[in-house]
DNA sequence: CTGAAAGCGCTAACAG
DNA sequence: CTGTTAGCGCTTTCAG
């Protein structure tokens, strides 16, 4: 397709000419050199403007050998849409914070099978760095790049081994807050929902375990559901615990959406809430506060997410030692855990 | 801050050099032109790939005179996070789209008092065109980029006197859905809960009305919450109603979330569901089938939001005159209203 | 089939 | 303070 119906674009050369100086002059003039006087440089911006011209970045690019551009990778879970209500709130985040520093974000999701297209975004020039949101199964692709010197930093979890910098909530101590603060509720029977395949959830699950631990409180590996579900499946199993007999005081799930869908479960099944059962969720996603019962959960600071991610990629560009910023966690009490 | 330490990155005059052919064969070979013989373009492919050579796409680009990029604007509602469960559905096929079309997608998010930005991207050779994710307040502001030809296509509602190419769910026929239904059930005095400040939410206010007229229902104002609030509003506004003997039989609500709040507040104060009052919502977002009782709900095909846009954006591109695409909508009947 | 040469639009020494 | 000059890394005529 033809870039324009034959009008060609106006560039630097015809405000240069139309300002009767060079270009050197008007480029000068419109980054805001001190070099030249002020009353040419508003006369040059002035003209410019009228005019509708910008600087091509692109060129302005090539010429200053750096795109001034971030990209970020999703890592959709296969082809499924992403579902996790953090991802659009990092994204924000990244996004605001890219750009009041005047850079570029581009946007990419990872395809099936196209792993290298991330080393590419950056040995294609096209990108100073990466990152990264999201691990899935990818932690050992990551390690190889990060150790090839890609500048990156994922969001995810703290893997041990990891060559990468992340950021993440706390995941260990968010599972162990919410699982404490059910111990102190006096409950003792605490289940555990969540897809410890995620590595975020997997650490969650720790701390659900170093809670119980110190508690003295013996884990029953029955009250656990370690894998994702439908709500067919939560029903399901729910039943399939009360059935049993397998009596159960609280419910920790890995997700709000997991722990709102129990609620609903148990609900149908005539069990109060947190009468019988407490609940205690992970997110905070909008609808906690607003469910009934409303929903004890676990807060991470996404809105600083997006500093923290930009930080270390600096960092990562910079060649300085890798590291990691865990975002501290918060148990937010409401009514499902009273 | 220095690009890198020192090492120059390799580039296509290198591959040149040790492939003992000039740049303009290792160019050919790399963008699989049949000129060359398919020994020699293998061995060039091979020997970048083995160097982890990447054409810089910033210098293809500038060369081509085209950046293949298309700019991606949200338009969150002032400093708020992004609500919409749709705006991350959307971003994401958006990308898939792009993607698939070996395009970029740069994603920037509007700031305050900067509307000139989006120009901007598109004069400074950044972007081909733009993708603007809701209308807010800027219609006029986009009617006037529009007609300056910024090359664009918009997701929101289908405005009356809009000179820019729109793609949204059909807000009328979903609001005239959702009410018709609730009708169906035998419900006579409905409410609407929506910000009818946001376009879309007013036309689905209109088929709302619409499906009443038909039906001769005479529509009570003081059945309408025409604003955004927060949880306590709504509990203030069901209780004031209760108490007013206002009674009502059916809530129509513009989104999940307030729905499936609504059922809260509802359900806090004793008023069985559907039993004594049906509730639709708008959006069918992951939980609606998980809440209990399961929401009834319109849903928009957001799949299809990304193809449709982009298809918009380059018929704007290539200059054909403008045109709107409505994504059917579809009513999911579950619990909440039967 | 291949290379030399000319630039894409801009910026930054360098020399006035 | 300002212009001249030389590219940034690539693609594509044009002439072999």
């Amino acid at each position: 397709m033809p870039p324009d119906k034959g009008r060609r674009r106006v560039q630097m050369i015809d405000i240069a000419r139309m300002a009767g100086v060079s270009t050197s002059t008007v480029s000068r003039a419109l980054s805001g050199s001190s070099l030249i006087p002020e009353a040419t440089r508003n006369r040059i911006t002035e003209l410019a403007r009228s005019l509708h011209y910008r600087v091509n970045v692109g060129a302005a690019n090539l010429r200053k050998g750096d795109q001034q551009t971030i990209g970020v990778v999703l890592l959709s879970d296969s082809t499924q849409m992403i579902s996790d209500p953090f991802v659009l709130g990092i994204l924000g985040s990244l996004t605001d914070t890219v750009n009041d520093l005047g850079m570029n974000l581009l946007l990419t999701r990872l395809q099936e099978n196209r792993e290298d297209q991330m080393r590419s975004m950056v040995e294609s020039g096209q990108v100073n760095g990466l990152v990264v949101i999201g691990q899935l199964s990818l932690h050992d692709h990551l390690n190889e790049l990060a150790q090839q010197g890609i500048p990156m930093a994922v969001w995810g979890a703290n893997l041990e081994g990891a060559s990468y910098p992340v950021v993440g909530g706390d995941n260990l101590r968010g599972g162990y807050l919410a699982t404490r603060h059910l111990i102190e509720k006096g409950c003792r029977r605490i289940a555990f929902f969540g897809d410890t395949s995620h590595p975020e959830a997997g650490l969650r699950f720790q701390g659900y375990t170093q809670a119980l631990q110190e508690a003295g409180i013996e884990a029953d590996p029955r009250l656990r559901q370690h894998y994702l579900f439908g709500d067919a499946r939560i029903r399901e199993t729910i039943e399939g615990w009360l059935n049993q007999h397998l009596d159960f005081d609280a419910i920790f799930a890995c997700s709000d959406v997991t722990a709102i869908s129990l609620m609903g479960a148990l609900r149908e099944r005539g069990v109060p809430i947190p009468g019988q059962v407490r609940v205690v969720g992970y997110d905070d996603i909008l609808l906690s506060m607003h469910v009934h019962p409303t929903l004890t959960t676990v807060r991470q600071p996404i809105e600083q997410a997006g500093r923290a991610l930009v930080a270390l990629l600096f960092e990562s560009i910079a060649g300085a030692p890798r590291r990691n910023i865990v975002l501290p966690t918060e148990l937010i009490v409401r009514d499902s855990s009273l």
